[in-house]
DNA sequence: GGTTTTTCCGCAAGCGTTTGCACATCCATT
DNA sequence: AATGGATGTGCAAACGCTTGCGGAAAAACC
C-alpha cells in the first residue's frame, strides 16, 4: 500500500519544485517556462496522475453537478425526460446527481437536503403530485442554488420552469377530428384538480366553441386514472344521451383501456368511434387498436431544454451575476404536437 | 452579500470557542461538556448551520456517491433498473450520479473517467454492446474504487456482478408450452452473438431434449430484432418443413412484431400458434393479442440488488480491508421467471 | 555597466472539516 | 496536601488544489 494515487505534491516533490509550479504547469499558465512545463506534464503522464476532483469542488465552491429529482423513474415520460437531461448535461460538462421522490412529499424534502449537502450547482425538479408546500424550495435561495421546473410546476411566482403547452395540442386533436367529420366529441379526462387536466380542458372547450359547436360538460368526464375508472368513464361516455364518436383521452394509457371497454360494447374501432391520445408511448405501435393519433409532449426535449437553461444560468451566476436581483425569469413552453399514427 | 453560508468557523466566533469544539458538539462527542455541547447545537440551528459536504468529502476521501452507467435510460428494462438503484441507494445514505452510454464504447469511457474524477465510492455499470476492450475499468482498480457490473457483464474475471439466469425461465417457459400440448416449438432469438441470446439457446436446448423431443436447430432463428428482421423470421419459422404450433421470441417487442406477421399470415393466435416471450412489459396488458406469457426478468430487483451488493463492498473497504487481496466476487444470478398473462 | 523590463518560479494563505494530542480544570481519593 | 483520574477544551496539522503577490534571475534597453 503505497501512494495510491499520486497528487500534484508528490509531482513536486520529484521535480524539485513546488507545488504552485506545477499546477500552473498543469493548466499551461503562461508565467510558466516551456521546459518545466514538459518536464511537469511528462511526469503527470507518467504517473498517471488526475486532479481530485472532490479537492478542486471543494476549493472552488462548485461540483459541476446537477441535481435532479423526478417523481418516477420507470414512467416512460420521465426516462425519456432523464436521458435528455443526461444528455445535455454531459454536453455541458456537467454530471447528474439523481433522486426519484415516488411521488412522495418527504421523499421529495429529503432529497433536496441531500442535495443541498452535496452542494450541487443547480437543481433540475418535477415535484411530486402531493406537493403544495414550497418552503424547502425556498431554502435552497440562500445557497444560492438557481432551479428549473420543468413539466410538473408548482404555482409559485418568480421560478424558472420549462414545461409543454398542452391546450395547442389539444386545439389540433379536435381539429382533426373535426376535419374528419366528427362532430359529438368526447372527452376522458385525468382528476380535476390536476393542472395537466385544466389544460386539456381549456384547450378542449377553446378548440370546441370556436365558431362551431357548443361546449356540452356532459361529453367530459373525469376519472382517477385507473383501469377501472376508466371503464367507468367510457361507459358513462358512451352510453350518454349524446353519444359521442370520437373521444380524445388524458394518456396514451387511458386509450388502451377505453379502447377495450369500447370493444367490449361491440363497437367498431375507428368506425363506430375514434380515439386520440397523450403521450404518443412506443406502445402504440404494437397494439392491435392504437388510437388513431396523440399528442405529443417531447419529454426528451423538455428534459434537455431544462438542462440547457439551467446551465446557462449556471453561467451567468458564475460571470458576477451575484445573486438574482435582476432576476429574468425563464419561462420556457414547448408546443405539444398532434402525431398520427400510420 | 454577506455570508451565504453559515460555517462551523462562524459558530465558533460566535460562541468564542474553537472550531474543534463545535465540530465535535455538533457531533455529540462525548469529551464536550453538556452546556457547550447544546449552547452550539442551539446556535447551529438558529443560523440554519449545514456542514459543507464537498469539505467532508474532500477531507474523508470518500463521497457516498455510487457512480451508475448504463446503456439506455429510456429503455423500459434500464428505467425499471435505475428505479431499484436510486431506491437501494437512497436507503443505504448514498447518492447516484448516472450516466448513459448510448451503447458507444466512447461514451462510457469518458463517463468512467468522469466517475473517477468525482471519486464516487464505487461504480455500477451495465456496459455498452460495443464493449469488447475493458481496460478502462482495470483504470479503477489502483483507485480502489469497486465495481458491480450487473445484466451486461463483460467476459473477464475476477468481477463482482448481478445477473438474471435466462435458462431457468426458458426451460419454464417450454415446459408450460408442452402441458399445453405442443410439441414443435420454435424460437426467434436475438442477434447470435449476444451472451443473451446464448443464454436463451441454452435454455432451448436444455429444455427440448430433456426426455421428450430432440433439438432441431431449424426452428430456431436468429434476428436483429429490427420490426423488419422480425418479420423475416417469423415467415420463415411459419413457412418452415415443420411449422411450430408455438413460438418463444427474445422479448415482447419481437413477440408483438411477431404477432402483427402471424396474423397477417390468417394463423389465429393463441389457436394455430402461441406466443411466449421475455422482458414482461407493462404493456403487454394492453395489446390486442399478447404473448401468452412472459419471461420476466426483474429488472427492478436486479438494480436493487446490485446496488445492496457495492454497498457491502463500501462497507468492507471502509472496514480496513485495504485491499481486494482476500478477494471473494459477488456473482449473484437471479432465476428468471414465467408470469402467465391473464 | 547600470537600469528597466520580462520571464519564470516559490511562498503562503485559504477553502471547511476532522482528529490526535496536549493542556487545563475540577473533583475525589489517599 | 499531594496524587490521580475524569472531564472539558484548544492547537495545529492534514486533506489537494488554486492563486495573489513578491522576488530572483535573465534578457533587453540606453
Amino acid at each position: 500500500m503505497k501512494k495510491q494515487v499520486p497528487t500534484i505534491k508528490e509531482i513536486a516533490k520529484q521535480l524539485n519544485i513546488s507545488v504552485s509550479t506545477v499546477s500552473r504547469a498543469l493548466h499551461d499558465h503562461k508565467s510558466i517556462g516551456l521546459r518545466t512545463k514538459t518536464r511537469v506534464q511528462e511526469l503527470a503522464k507518467q504517473l498517471q496522475y488526475e486532479p481530485n476532483q472532490t479537492a478542486i469542488f471543494f476549493q472552488q465552491g462548485k461540483t459541476f453537478t446537477i441535481g435532479v429529482i423526478l417523481p418516477e423513474l420507470s414512467e416512460a415520460f420521465f426516462s425519456a425526460a432523464i436521458s435528455g437531461i443526461e444528455d445535455a448535461a454531459h454536453k455541458g460538462n456537467y454530471t447528474v446527481l439523481l433522486g426519484q421522490s415516488h411521488d412522495s412529499v418527504e421523499k421529495e424534502k429529503q432529497l433536496i437536503e441531500t442535495m443541498k449537502k452535496h452542494r450541487v450547482d443547480g437543481l433540475l425538479i418535477s415535484i411530486s403530485k402531493n406537493t403544495n408546500d414550497y418552503s424547502h424550495f425556498e431554502a435552497l435561495r440562500r445557497y444560492n442554488i438557481p432551479i428549473v421546473f420543468f413539466d410538473r410546476i408548482p404555482k409559485i411566482p418568480n421560478i424558472h420552469y420549462v414545461a409543454c403547452n398542452m391546450i395547442n395540442g389539444t386545439v389540433q386533436a379536435i381539429n382533426f377530428l373535426f376535419t374528419k367529420g366528427h362532430r359529438i366529441i368526447g372527452m376522458i379526462n385525468g382528476p380535476e384538480k390536476l393542472p395537466a387536466s385544466k389544460e386539456r380542458l381549456d384547450g378542449y372547450i377553446q378548440a370546441m366553441t370556436k365558431d362551431r359547436l357548443k361546449y356540452d360538460p356532459a361529453l367530459v368526464v373525469n376519472c382517477d386514472l385507473t383501469t377501472a375508472g376508466v371503464i367507468a368513464a367510457t361507459e358513462k361516455l358512451l352510453t350518454g344521451k349524446r353519444r359521442p364518436t370520437a373521444i380524445v383521452t388524458f394518456n396514451d394509457y387511458v386509450a388502451l383501456d377505453a379502447v377495450q371497454t369500447a370493444r367490449k360494447m361491440k363497437l367498431k374501432i375507428n368506425k363506430d368511434i375514434c380515439f386520440v391520445s397523450y403521450a404518443n408511448l412506443p406502445l402504440t405501435n404494437y397494439t392491435a387498436y392504437p388510437p388513431m393519433a396523440s399528442v405529443e409532449q417531447f419529454p426528451y426535449q423538455q428534459g434537455q431544454k431544462a438542462t440547457e437553461t439551467l446551465i446557462e444560468l449556471l453561467q451567468h451566476k458564475s460571470n458576477g451575476d451575484t445573486d438574482n436581483s435582476n432576476a429574468t425569469y425563464y419561462k420556457i413552453i414547448l408546443e405539444s404536437q398532434l402525431v398520427l399514427h400510420e
